[in-house]
RNA sequence: CGGGGUGUAGCGUAGCCCGGUUAUCGCGCCUGCUUUGGGAGCAGGAGGUCGCAGGUUCGAAUCCUGCCACCCCGACCA
């Protein structure tokens, strides 16, 4: 403990073992990369959930929900598709087992064989659109608006917690529209709506753009998303957007009578966050002493301890909290009073950090004598005496105040770690010695882009949405370019 | 799949090169007393297929062989 935990990855990987979640396997199982997600790391991803959720009604949106299993034919129907989850895929052979007959435990039945194999989904394009063949006919049963939360599968060669695991939980939205303009606005709607969750909500400052075609989703047209950038100076992709066009629909055969009663594609998007999200929020607000929550996906927002000797004293203090309690509460803020004596304070004060629960109060005698808290934020690692009768206008005012504090800290990091560069020297050298996004002008071409991959690990990470026009040249061919592109290193 | 590394109690580890009583230490856990405004102290206690399987040896955590798992780097990637 005590130690810089702003520096790498692995580092992350301690505190998520430690304080959040903890990669929790069968023994000698040969599953890689899965996580068992604790309590306190669900309830983050529950709030996140239900924040999202809201915001995809608001815009029109409704969940169902599609099969795990994919028919393995399903997946080779769109070309770029399959080759780009091919290799990633696990699949379902046999739907029985038996003993083994010299005793030797539990094996395959061979007699059990698949006709077809099932793919466990690492994405459930391929299984809606062959559903959404089923349910389109006419330019009347679109706009199809359609989110699904559920878990999916990628056999990743490497795993990383929160950030690559093999399993995962997301949202997967699938839309069906009839015009292209229209698929196209749905594609930029969402990626909007999750830059304004992970700003708004999450406190984590991204930068919207469209993909490079080698950064592109297999299948896509275009893909949007938001790009953050972690404390390490690694930027992460945080959620993409994708403007899907008429692939799918060509591939599954979804047609519809238009207006003009004319046989047509649909155009689609698709887009997704998943619990990488929890990594990003962990990532970019996390300090020394713990985790620093947003207040508003923290599952406590305020922890209120007591200090006491014997049980009168608690008692005592219990009565005065106990209807402040409620009264945050009917306020719908989350308070937990830790009251438990199997614990001392100066441990428990610790822990919440750790947790980082946004506010901590403490309340003693001392307290009790003066009328006042203690209230110690955790952003600042602060404390101050507040009169009793102010606390919760106190505490409503600086979980706003924690809120837009930690994102502003966060924008500054990243306003600073954003270097234009002029020469492909002055790429390298801000690269390895300060690390985060670099704008530079580019040629356009996958070559160029391969080439600085090779040489330097950076990618594109976005052609940023608001970056200005500019007449500049490639700073590696030296060709004519329109406009600065993001590139980092990436998670 | 290629390169490197590791496996000893719930977690982190010493011991291994150079084989030798009862496998080391810390955290955590249990009991008791004292404590309680920033991770308590003292005393006592529980907890181990030394990754697995063979081999060498009077004797293996230690040496040899095979296997398994995990971590890091690369290809892949939300």
């Amino acid at each position: 403990m005590g130690k810089n935990l702003t520096s790498r990855a692995e580092d992350y990987s301690k505190w998520y073992n430690e304080l959040v979640v903890k990669a929790d396997l069968a023994e000698n199982s040969g599953v890689r990369g899965c996580m068992v997600i604790k309590p306190y790391g669900f309830a983050i991803w529950e709030k996140m959930q239900a924040v999202l959720d809201k915001m995809f009604k608001e815009t029109g949106h409704e969940n169902a929900y599609f099969p795990l299993f994919i028919p393995k034919s399903y997946l080779s129907k769109e070309a770029s598709h399959v080759e780009g989850f091919a290799k990633e895929c696990a699949v379902v052979t046999h739907y029985r087992l038996k003993n083994a007959e010299d005793g030797s435990g539990i094996i395959v039945d061979e007699d059990a064989k698949l006709e077809e194999e099932l793919i466990v989904r690492p994405t459930s394009e391929t299984i809606i659109w062959d559903t959404y063949r089923k349910w389109i006919q006419s330019y009347r049963d679109l706009p199809l608006l359609i989110n699904q939360w559920a878990n999916v599968v990628r056999w990743e060669m490497r795993t990383r917690l929160f950030l690559r695991t093999a399993e995962f939980l997301w949202q997967e939205g699938h839309t069906a529209h009839a015009t292209e303009k229209e698929a196209l606005a749905e594609a930029e709607t969402i990626m909007h709506l999750y830059a304004d969750f992970a700003e708004n909500h999450m406190g984590v400052p991204v930068i919207k753009g469209t993909k490079t075609e080698s950064e592109r989703f297999a299948g896509a047209v275009e893909t949007y998303c938001i790009e953050a950038l972690m404390q390490d100076g690694k930027a992460l992709q945080a959620g993409t957007s994708h403007f899907l066009g008429q692939n799918f629909a060509k591939a599954f055969d979804v047609k519809f009578a238009n207006k003009e009663g004319k046989q047509d594609f649909v155009w689609a998007t698709s887009w997704g966050v998943s619990t990488r999200l929890m990594g990003a929020l962990i990532m970019t607000h996390s300090d020394d002493n713990g985790l620093v929550l947003p207040p508003k996906l923290a599952p406590i927002q305020v922890v209120i301890v007591p200090i006491y000797k014997g049980v009168d004293q608690l008692e005592t203090i219990s009565e005065s909290v106990l209807p402040l309690v409620k009264e945050l509460r009917s306020k719908g803020i989350s308070v937990k009073y830790d009251d438990r004596d199997t614990h001392k304070p100066g441990f428990k004060f610790n822990a919440y950090e750790l947790k980082g629960v946004p506010i901590r109060l403490a309340v003693g005698q001392r307290d009790l004598e003066n009328g006042t808290y203690e209230v110690a934020r955790r952003d600042t690692l602060t404390k101050e005496s507040v009169a009793a009768d102010t606390i919760i206008a106190k505490i409503t005012s600086l979980l706003e105040e924690i809120q837009e504090n930690i994102y502003t800290k966060a924008l500054a990091h990243r306003e600073s770690h954003i270097t234009p560069v002029d020469t492909y020297a002055e790429f390298k050298e801000v690269l390895e010695n300060k690390g985060g996004f670099i704008l530079a002008h580019w040629d356009g071409t996958m070559a160029t882009e391969d080439q600085i991959k090779e040489e330097t690990k950076a990618t594109i990470r976005c052609i940023p949405l608001t970056v200005e026009k500019e007449q500049g040249k490639c700073i590696v061919t030296g060709k004519p370019s329109t406009q600065r592109v993001l590139f980092a290193k990436a998670y």
